[in-house]
DNA sequence: GAGAGCTAGTTAAGACGCTGTACTAACAAA
DNA sequence: TTTGTTAGTACAGCGTCTTAACTAGCTCTC
């Protein structure tokens, strides 16, 4: 580690506060950084020369002493290209501020295109994507399924025929700009964790075609002894179960995916369909008890339809964890519905490249 | 960040690499830590300076250019104090080097204190130890049970009658040595993280009169919401199972504890009993799949009496993990026994110091 | 066996980043 | 107007790293 790598820190700590806290005076990022104003003035210079911050008049509370100014993040200045590869059929991709919002939307019909074909579709949907952009674009984000290194490596995405793939070198080279790749799940599980104001210690659970997570322990991106963290889909939860896509029997995809609960849904009344979800949720929440025992999760956010999840299913999940649980760690505990929605894969990705090249998540 | 934190990073490089490598010329630890020679000589004076590290002659392999001198942590040049207040009954505690050998082991009877009284106890205990040393103390490490923060205050620990009682800082002030406290379970865990050659991401498991967990993620000790990570031993595992001690029913305790397993083999043929541990192996496995799933451990480690755990029950567990987990995590999955055994508890205290006092772990 | 070539380690000078100290600027209260 | 307080800046100095250039000590080759 060298003295320039403190630097970088130092700025980062400076960028992290003015983007959760707002504008901030220089004597009050000093306080909160337990740097010297001195060294606060000297970064935040760097930074305005850059166009990353800007300043914003006076402070409005009227205290003794020369008044403070306030120094803000320029989130509109920059701009990120987040693509997100969930989909098996559409390619959705956004341009989106630094606060996440999408400013642009656009999405791709991938028309059975894989392998090969499917980086190239990839290269010039992103192309797209960043001359749509309005402002300079620091980076491009990628969610995409299957199991990708910390590098941006796709080690293996059957669907997508890749194996091996080194996709963000393959991206940054091609489209000579910061590439960041992330499995689509952990991409999810950044942004709650990032734009959605989710606890430290939280799992995502990303109900779609198929049942994906992604964890965060302790602030951290959970990535696992070969970087398949999160493979909770694939856990059997029922004893002789359907049979699921992966070949195997009773996974909890094969009982909490979409489809499986549209099925398990079809043609009740009301209160038997509750029931029904219900008693997914007990399945879903005996499973989780153990991961939130281990790990003491402060939260568990479900992503997905809302109409299927948010309801019998959510609240049985919550009372069996409750009950599977030690008090101690069951009772901060919240189950609850992700914020961002559609959203939130794009919105990891835009977190991806955010803390690469600015520190901040 | 200042640049000397910076320092204290590259000089807890150095001593990692020392550590965990051995003895190592200085141009291979600038090649190791990618700083450059001259910083590297300059880093090392100061550790010979200090008596951390010595020089130990020329290094054999006959290669042309000068010969290398290599450079040794001195690991018997400092002895670490730990303490383990797993057991209620007894305290135990010992001197020990840097690699995690006890020099001098003491224990004590506990007739019951707890509370205040306990602390008094705790700290004579630990002045013997101290004053049993045969080298410098470079601190003081304690594995306790119940819930403890990362500053080592216990938040709680019921059988002590412990509540927020800032442990660590009190008997800092009264040895006058760096004092540092940790979960018994989570000293557990570090310990075999660091002196049992454990995965980056692994859960041991310790098995005694209850149970109890530490998990390391990608290589670092998890702490959970609101600290309690590693409360698996009351996840409830058995439906309408058997009374805990906790007043819930069917815990993994009240199954996995060492009592227990005792009970359900008592009076019991080989073959019998061996089923009767495969059960309980194929209840942990069904319990610690999620787990596994979720985090994608490289390992589980059992840690208490092998005559019980170290036959049907852990190969009925793994069997069970890997049936019920995805192959691509399952495949690289061990679930062994941990290497320290009695002392885990003792050598995941002198790792806390080693971690803190040191950059070692 | 003498020089060429290589590697280990040291010395010296310079760049960078932070701090402490001392300053100016701009306000409120007396 | 004076005093006290807070925000921000200028400057010297220290710590830490790097590059460049050296010495030391070995093997290989002719």
């Amino acid at each position: 580690m060298l003295p320039e790598h403190a630097r970088a820190h130092n700025r980062a700590l400076v960028l992290q506060h003015l983007f959760h806290e707002g504008p901030t005076s220089r004597a009050d990022l000093a306080r909160a950084t337990s740097l010297t104003r001195v060294t606060i003035s000297d970064l935040v210079n760097v930074l305005l020369a850059e166009g990353l911050v800007e300043e914003l008049g006076v402070q409005p509370g009227r205290r003794v002493g020369k008044p403070a100014i306030l120094v803000g993040m320029r989130t509109d200045a920059y701009q990120i290209v987040a693509v997100d590869l969930s989909d098996d059929a559409v390619m959705r991709g956004a341009v989106m501020t630094l606060t996440g919002e999408a400013v642009v939307r656009r999405s791709l019909p991938v028309a059975g295109q894989v392998g090969d074909e499917l980086v190239g579709l990839l290269t010039r949907f992103a192309r797209t994507l960043i001359s749509a952009a309005t402002r300079p674009v620091i980076g491009v984000g990628v969610g995409s399924p299957g199991v990708v290194d910390d590098s941006g490596r796709v080690i293996e995405a059957p669907n997508r025929q890749w194996t091996d793939l080194p996709l963000a070198a393959i991206l940054t080279d091609r489209l000579a700009l910061p590439v960041h790749v992330a499995n689509d799940a952990n991409s999810a599980a950044l942004g709650e964790y990032t734009y959605g104001g989710a606890a430290d210690s939280m799992l995502v659970l990303t109900v779609g075609q198929g049942v994906g997570a992604g964890v965060m322990v302790d602030g951290s991106r959970v990535h696992g002894a070969v970087d398949a963290a999160g493979e909770l889909g694939h856990v059997t939860v029922v004893d002789d179960g359907e049979l699921c896509a992966c070949g195997r029997r009773g996974c909890l995809e094969t009982v909490l995916a979409a489809p499986a609960l549209r099925r398990a849904v079809a043609g009740l009344d009301p209160a038997a369909a509750d029931e029904a979800l219900a008693g997914v949720g007990r399945t879903l929440g005996t499973a989780l008890a153990p991961v939130v025992g281990a790990l003491n999760l402060g939260e568990v956010l479900l992503s997905g339809p809302a109409d299927l999840l948010d309801g019998a299913l959510r609240t049985a999940a919550l009372q069996t964890l409750t009950d599977r649980t030690m008090p101690a760690t069951a009772v901060g505990l919240r189950l609850r519905m992700a914020t961002l929605d559609e959203d939130v894969v794009l919105a990891g990705a835009a977190v991806l490249v955010l803390a690469a090249q600015l520190g901040v998540s």
